[in-house]
Order: C-alpha cells, then structure tokens, then sequence
DNA sequence: ATTCAATTTTGTCCAGGACAAATATCATGG
DNA sequence: CCATGATATTTGTCCTGGACAAAATTGAAT
C-alpha cells in the first residue's frame, strides 16, 4: 500500500501508471511479450521501475500517441527512440514559435515570461495572440518536453501562466446576451485544458458568448447543461493523445443525445480530416476555421 | 435542478474506476468481499454496472474519503447513506455561503454568478474575497453534489468561473521582486487547484511573490525548479481525499530534498493537527494563518 | 485502385490468491 | 483519567496467467 514519488531511484507501478499514463495491465503485458520494461523486484515480489525505465516509457508512450505501433518503438534503445522523435513530422513548430518565451520557459524565469505573454496580448489582441503567440508555443513546448529539454514543472509554469493571461483577457470580454451560445469542454478522457482555452479566446473575440465548463464533463451532464442553458453550440476540443476512433464513437453518442436545434463543433487531430465519418457535426481544421464556423452559423441562424 | 437520476445505462469498468476514483482491483474486491456492487455482465463475461450502483459508488466514496469505514457504509442502502451525509459534522458551511450565488450555480446562470463574484471581489478585495467568499462556497458546493442536489457540470462551471475571477485579480497584482518568493503546487496525487489558487490569491495581496505551478508536481521536478528559481518558501496544498498518511511521508520526503534554507508551508485537511509528526514544516491552518506565516517568516528573515 | 476477408497485434478484463499497511480493539501502566 | 503498546481485523494493492475482442495490417479479389 505504498505509494512512492519516483526518486532518481524507483517506483512502484501505480507511480509508474500515474507518470506514464500505461496501466497497470499493459505494463504487465508489455513485460510478458515483449520483454521491458523489466522492473526490479522488492522483498514482497512488487515491481520496482528503476527511473531510466520509466523515462523511456513516457518516450514510447509519446511515439504510440502519435502513430507509431508498439512492437515497433518497445525494442528500440532511447538513441534509436530520440532519432525517431527527430523524423516526426511537424517537427518544425518551434521555427515558428516566439523564441525569447521558449527561453524564458526553460529559465524558471516565471515574471519576464508573464510579461511577454501580456506583451504579446495588446500588441495583437486577443485572437492574434491565440492562434499567433499561444498555438506555436503550445507545440514547441510539446516537442522540447518530448526532446527531454525541459522538465514538469516547466512545462506546467508555461501552462499556468498562459491560463492566467488568457483567463483575464477572457473574462474582460462580457459577452452576455450575444449569439450563438457556445457550451465548451472535453470528454471524460481529455485533460488538456488549453485547446479549449484557446477557442474560447477566439471565439469571445468575435462576439460570441462563451461558456466553459473545463475539461471531463460526463456526457449526461453535458447534455442536460446544454439543452438547460439554451445554447446554440456544443464545442469539444481534443488532444493528439486521445484515440480517433474513441472521438468518433464519443461524439456520435452526443449527438444522438442533443437536440439537432444544437450544432456541434469538434477540433483537434484527433478529428482531423474524420469528417464524412461525423454527419451533423462541425470538424473544425484551426483556430482560424473556428471564426469560419462562428460566421457559417450566424448567416444560417441570423440571417 | 434535481438528482440526475438514474439514465438507465451501463458502464464497463473502466469508466466506473474514472468516474467513482475507485481502481478496479478495488471494485473487484468489493464485490468479492461485501457483495456489493453486484454489476451485470456483457457477453463476454465482463461487468456492466448499472447507473445506480455507480451513483451508490460515489457517494460511499465520499463518506470513505471523510472518515468513514467501508464496512459500515457498503451495507447501507442508499437512503441510509444519505442520512449519513446529513450527520457529517460541518454541514453548516451553507448556510455562511452566499446562497444567491449558489442559486446561480444550480441554475445554470453562468454569467450572473462571473458578475456576482466579481462584484463580491471588487467590494471585499482579493484576500477576504478568497477567505469570506470562495472558501464557504466551495465547502457548500461539495456537500450539495454529495447531495446529489448539483451535477458535475455544474461543478465544473463553478470551478471555471472561480477560476477566471482569481486569476484575473492575481494576474493584476505584479509583485516582483518582493519577499519571500513563495512555489505554490500539489504533489502528484492532487488535483484540486482551487486551494492553490485561494492561497495564491492571499499571499499576493500581501505582497508576496507567488509562482503556481499547478497541480501535480513531481517531487524532482518541484526540488529542481524551488532550487533553480531561488525560492524561500514551497508550499503544498491537499485536500480532504488525501491520505493523511501519505501527505506526511510526501512532505517529508521533500523536506530531505530541500536544502534547510528552503521554507515548507502545508495546508488542507489532510494535515490538520500534524504539526508534532512533521518538523521544519510549517502547518497552515487557514487562509487566515498563511498571513500570520508570511509575517512570521518575514520577522525571521528580514529583520 | 478499392473493397473485403483473414490474420496479427494490442489493450483490457477476469479469477482468486497473497500480503502489508492502516485501523480498531484491548490490555497495561502512568 | 490518559497514554502507550501489543494483537487482531480490515482494507487496498499487487501478483500470475489466461482469455477475448477491437484495431491495425496484410493479402486477395473485384
């Protein structure tokens, strides 16, 4: 009953499960057919992941979100896996991205990055920064954590500095009484909240009016504040991680529960190009495609 | 706004453990050992649970989480568990709780209750606005969804516009180059953050230099970014569902990864009343003790 | 090239046993 | 009376090894 932190020693597996998001179960499986990872044994025959075990399965974990099949990343060393990274496709990202905040990210240094945010928030203004600023940190980020460049607690200072700034700016905007109604959040599964955070500030920008429910709303409760709130639109945002085919079940569910009176807009890759599969709802390409379908819905709803 | 009741579905036992917080192997041990819950099973052989017996999980998950033995409330029918909740001791946080802005939350009206807590905050300032106005809600908030009187999303759309006003009003305070530089996270266990955020929300209307790292920190992560940022203080924030046990062997644990120069500042249920079995930490009672712990470390280290 | 069927891969679930940590109970001494 | 410590019970987590279906890949036929 144990629960460990890992150390730079060990972890039990409920650490391991917890760091890596593998269950318990495909840890055990991965051991039995395909030999790693191989964790220590303590006095009591529990498994014992030495860390260097565990940071080579956050890389495999990684690698699988993005398409590659387990028996084929599960052999390789970390070398070989850190060359894999380095062929992913969009691994040009952090060209794009503002690079004085990339560093300031891997520096601790917490003050000058607020600033810049907030910098670059009146100098583009809301949807700008979104789709211009926060996008292209978001993914140089995820490649720099991928690369092992920076840490946890960097990556969870950026996020919890964009979620202040785009909070505020979000909250400035008091966009009562507009159309449509929007209702966002995520799926049970989905913990990412800045997808979500950055619609939001993009589609508060245009006037619509917003409402937030976070991330893991049960779709129960989605749809009885959907119908109960009156709202025009259900937006769902997904990650690289979540899996498409769950998207497509997940989403296809909702929307046998809504109202057709309520449209439904999906973004992420996990949607990406999935759109003759999801009848009657809204796959939304970007940021920019959200103002597109913010504008489709008011010339067929407003005139 | 009533129960949620029953929609007749079934969940597998995945969503079950993600919905109730409760791990498989403990459903299964529970339906070995108590007899309940008694799912039904697919095909396949693999268990369906009703949407009863899940709403029957969570409220046992709740009285457990406060203190109360699984023996003696598995047996219990549902109405039985409910009278149980009405005995709980601090049942009485409602009625110090706005209740206008309760009413918002239960109704839906997201834009009245984003108004009311702004104004709340303009009136009260951000500390006593984190003290008289968010901790009193939360509190009446948690046992009205153990009520089953508000749903999740419900929670949700409470807990995002919480969020919004506290980061806006902490956002605005910039206090850089104050002392102390106080860390704020939760360890990986943890994920309540509005508890970080309301001691945020205090320490920087008192003028200190506050970075939130978020929730779920890795114990080498948060060792590596309090040494690299030069901070005085590291404070952790736990909730009622933390294992008291586990908090104290967590703190500790981090206490020896600390160089001594480093301050320790714990709060939350889940260390009330320790301060003998966790020395060099600071226990923090309330909102109101982390000013009186500000104070005391600035007399001791700024003269 | 597209569709469809066969095959392999892969994650999740199951049963039932085991063990140690957490908690309760009870005895003893201050 | 409270405190301390020993003993018993409760409880959550981990184990093994088997099974199955959904997903992905491969191969065949149109």
């Amino acid at each position: 009953m144990e629960t460990q932190h890992s150390t730079d020693s060990v972890s039990n597996i409920a650490a391991v499960e917890r760091d890596t998001g593998l269950s318990k179960d495909t840890l055990r499986v991965w051991e039995r057919r395909y030999g790693f990872p191989v964790p220590l044994r303590d006095a009591n025959g529990d498994r014992l992941y030495p860390s260097a075990q565990v940071e080579k399965l956050r890389l495999i974990r990684r690698l699988i979100d993005q398409g590659k099949r387990p028996a084929k990343v599960i052999g390789a060393s970390t070398e070989e896996l850190l060359a894999l990274i380095g062929d992913m496709p969009d691994s040009s990202a952090a060209a794009t991205a503002n690079h004085s905040m990339l560093q300031y990210v891997r520096l601790h240094r917490s003050a000058e990055l607020a600033a810049a945010l907030r910098q670059a928030l009146l100098k583009q203004g809301l949807q700008r920064f979104a789709a211009e600023t926060v996008a292209p940190l978001n993914e140089a980020i995820g490649e720099a954590w991928m690369r092992g460049e920076i840490d946890v607690s960097e990556e969870h200072l950026y996020t919890e500095q964009v979620q202040n700034v785009l909070r505020g700016a979000i909250g400035a905007h008091i966009g009562a009484g507009t159309r449509p109604r929007v209702l966002l959040t995520t799926f049970p599964d989905e913990e990412h909240v800045l997808g979500l955070l950055m619609v939001e500030a993009t589609l508060v920008a245009e006037g619509a009016h917003c409402l937030s429910l976070g991330t893991r709303t049960p779709l129960p409760d989605l749809r009885s504040a959907a119908v109960d709130g009156g709202f025009d639109v259900v937006g769902l945002s997904f990650s690289a991680a979540y899996p498409s085919r769950q998207a497509i079940d997940d989403l296809l569910q909702l929307r046998a529960m809504l109202p057709a009176s309520i449209a439904m807009w999906a973004g992420g890759s996990a949607v990406k190009g999935k759109g003759k599969r999801l009848p009657d709802i809204r796959v939304v390409d970007s940021l920019a495609d959200c103002v597109t379908a913010l504008a489709e819905w008011r010339v067929a709803h407003l005139g």
